[in-house]
This record gives structure tokens, sequence and C-alpha cells, in this order.
DNA sequence: ATCTATTTGTACGTATGTATT
DNA sequence: AAATACATACGTACAAATAGA
């Protein structure tokens, strides 16, 4: 059984804060203080209003803001209640994803990391992944091994493509390289699906990139991760000369999880 | 002036969200297709309560849901409402580091990026600093010229030079990077003052961090790139090696901003 | 399949706080 | 100093969802 709230004194938070602000932080507060986990249950709506001596509807704007951040999961009915959530990688990417809204990245901003992080994924997982991703990747490439026909043909290509990096991307033992390449990943997909970027095709340099690929896997097959890193490092290259054609600003929308 | 919120109909938001995820959903995609900027105004609690025939108590949930995303600020009074916002860098930093909150990332984790990418951003900025930039970077530097001679003292040396890192990110022209470079130092700072990482001190390793700084200045005011990035990734490892010795997992509070 | 208990979700009216003019 | 235009907070009543009998 998990006790009460903060302290059994009165609450006295921040002044400067709105009131659900105060509550949100205070109940973030006694989560660390409790050592609670992901699935551990938070007092009831009626607990927190007799706790803080608060009206329900301020409550339940904190709970709204703890929500928000992705940092409880709220359910109703017997056995319902707010609970400690794990914050999703969607709604971290998503969160983020607005911070970015305001500041007009560019492809070639994007590039820039990619070309830094991706080689030294790739250096890191070589001889570290089992013969299941392993094969996960192969399935990928093979969705993608006759050329496209159609610009559409294309552009779902080219989000396959895109998702072999993210399938890597989680293999890392580096949460933060991980989340990070993967965020990189999901824009400029969204890019491709969602707007008319990436036309004209070039055909033949996308040829090399399945090519890549192929080689990639091979090098993190047998533990090459200098190999590995070289190859990662040429295809990002060529990745980004094609991409840097198309128009240089980006997320003209809200990221959504 | 400002016309009306989503369209003239009855709304109907995604049945599997909450009331006030969706007003707060379709409030985003309604400032996108407005194209609002920073600081334009939101229709006023009676409007929206009114367009989206709800209750008060769920259009301001709503309300907290995006001002808890950075989205928007709310101000009392007469010529006050909500208003777009643009997320801020430690908001965004905040939300992030919630995310990591659960997923022990190492010091480790965090210096196979510094070493990344740090370098790339000194190669990137040199020639390309305004002599004022360069003098802040130099009067950094001066604040912990002599060593320290006390623990506490050597503490806050190292969270200084983290602030001289921190000042060539919010140089960068990629916002990506210089968000990514500001964060890890964030978060290593965070760690040398909450906590009782850093100790025992390496009085003479750090006398060379100092020195690289100097040196790195040099590079970046001369514009010789190359020259910069060697030199920042030697600064890397060193900071590294001194880091590792000190306690694997981090991050065991929520950020705040 | 229905009922019942539990817990959150929504509605609404009133009063209070706050900043501008 | 007073009036005004906003958001903020409170409290109660009732609706909806879910688990278990």
């Amino acid at each position: 059984m998990i006790s009460l709230p903060p302290a059994t004194t009165q609450f006295k938070g921040d002044p400067r804060l709105s009131r659900p602000v105060q509550v949100a932080e205070a109940i973030k507060d006694w989560v660390v203080e409790q050592g609670l986990h992901a699935g551990d249950r938070l007092p009831s709506e009626p607990e927190l209003i007799e706790r803080f001596s608060m009206a329900k509807g301020t409550i339940r704007e904190a709970m709204r803001i703890l929500e928000a951040q992705g940092l409880i999961k709220t359910r109703t009915g017997p056995g319902g209640g707010s609970f400690v959530h794990e914050v999703s990688k969607e709604r971290a990417r998503a969160l983020l994803g607005n911070y970015f809204y305001f500041k007009n990245l560019t492809i070639a901003d994007i590039y820039q990391l990619r070309r830094a992080l991706e080689p030294e994924l790739a250096a890191s997982l070589a001889g570290n992944l089992s013969d299941e991703v392993l094969g996960q990747l192969e399935d990928r490439i093979a969705t993608y091994s006759s050329p496209a026909k159609t610009v559409d043909e294309e552009r779902e290509q080219h989000v396959g493509s895109l998702k072999f990096h993210a399938l890597l991307a989680a293999q890392s033992e580096n949460e933060l390289m991980g989340f990070l390449i993967d965020f990189m990943v999901n824009i400029l997909s969204d890019l491709t699906v969602y707007r008319r970027l990436y036309n004209p095709p070039n055909i033949e340099l996308w040829g090399k990139g399945r090519d890549f690929q192929v080689r990639l896997v091979e090098a993190l097959r047998s533990g090459d991760a200098d190999g590995a890193r070289q190859i990662m490092s040429d295809h990002m290259a060529t990745a980004q000369s094609l991409m840097e054609v198309q128009e240089a600003q980006m997320l003209r929308r809200f990221i959504s999880e």
C-alpha cells in the first residue's frame, strides 16, 4: 500500500506557478521520493483533493499536465485511477518535435548529425547483433530489392529504407543515440510521406543505397566495426546528396504520436 | 482579427481520446492551419466553450495540456487569454529529460555522443564566431584559470567549464546539434551539482582541460576548422576518462526548467 | 447477460484573483 | 480609484466506463 501524497502538512507550492502546475510538480517529486516505478498507482482523485485541499477541477488539470508529459496514464472504472507511466518513445519524439516546429531545421542540419552518429552506431553494433535482428534487416532490404517503377513506389521504398535505419537505432545500447537517430529518421519519413518532397527520384543512386545496406549487414554480421563505420559513412554521404536537392525548410506541422 | 476555431460545424474528434486531448489536438491543428506564430492570441475561454460545445473544465484541461507541452502561455486580466508560445529550450530539455529518467543513461553513453558531435560543432564554428562571442569564451576560461583548492571549488569550476560548451552549442547554426549538446551538458551539470559525483578530482588532468579550451578559442578565431575539430576531439577523450571513473547510472530525478 | 460498485469524466454555476485602462 | 475583461478556483451533480459478482 502506498502512503498518502507529499507530507501530512498543508501543501504549499511555488506561488509564482498556477495551482495545477504546483500540484503536478509536487506529485512528480513525490513519485521520485517514493521511488515509484511504471505501473504504480497514484492516489485517487478524492485522495488528492483531500491531500492538497484543492478543488476537483484543479487536481484534474494537474493530472492532465502529467498525462501530457507522458508521465501518467489514467483509467476509469474499478481498479482504475492514475498510474505512473514510462514516457514512450513516441511521446518523447512528439514533444521534442514541437520544439523544432518553431526552429526551421533543414535537411542539411539533420544530415550533419546523421553523418556524425550513424557510422558510430554501425561500428558499435558490429558483432553484437543477434541472427534474428540480422535477419530482420535483410528482410527489410528485400522489400525494396527491385527498382521502383513509379514515384509513389519510390517514395514507399524510401520510407522502407528509413525503417532499416530505425531498426538499427533500436538495437543501440546507448538509449540517447538510439532515440536521436530514430527521431531524425522519423522526421525524414514524415517529410517523405506527408509532403511532396523527394522528387525527382534518382533511381541509379538509390540503387547504390540498397547495395550499401547489403554490405553493411555483411560487416555487422562478421563483426567488422571499422568496415561498418566506413560503409555507413559513405551511405550517409550519398543519401545526403540525394536529399539536399529537396527543399530546405521542414516541419510545417506538429508531430503526433 | 482571428476567425473562430476549427470549423463552423459541430466538433467531432477521435473518440478513443479523452475530450480534453481531442480539444488540444484540434487546437494544435488549427494553429498550424491558420499559420499562427508565437504571440498570436487563441480564442478566449468562453469562445472555445462555445465553439466546442464543452464545459469550462474540459476546455481548461485542454489548455493545461497545451501549456504543459510548452505550446501556449496564458495570462489573466484584460487583454489576457492564451497565446501561442514557442517551445522554450528549457521546456524541451525538461520534457526530453523525463523520457530518459526511465532509461538509465550512463556517462559513457553521453560521452559517446559528445565525442561524435562536439568536434563537428567546433569545426563548423571555426572562423564564424564574432569577437564578442570569442571574448565571452575567454571570459569563461578566465573564471577557472587558477587551480581549485577545495572539492567544492573544483566542482564549481567543472560546472563553469561545462558552460563553456553550452555557450559554444548556442552558437551552432544547426539547432538540432545545438540543442543536443546543450541537453547533454545540462545533464552532466546537474549530476555535478546535485549529486556527489566527481570526486576525487584530478587536478592535473583538469589543468589540461583549461589548456584545451585556450587552444580551441585560438583555432576558432583563426578559422582553423580541422585544428578546432582535433583539439575538441582530444578534449572530449580526456574529459571522458575523467568522468568514467564516476558512477554509471544517472538521472534519479525529473529535470525541471 | 445483467447488475452493482468503483473510479474517472463532464457539466455548470458561482465566486475570487489579477492586470489593464 | 474604479470599472472592466479576462483567467483561476471551488463545489456539487450527474454521466460514462470498467471490473467483478
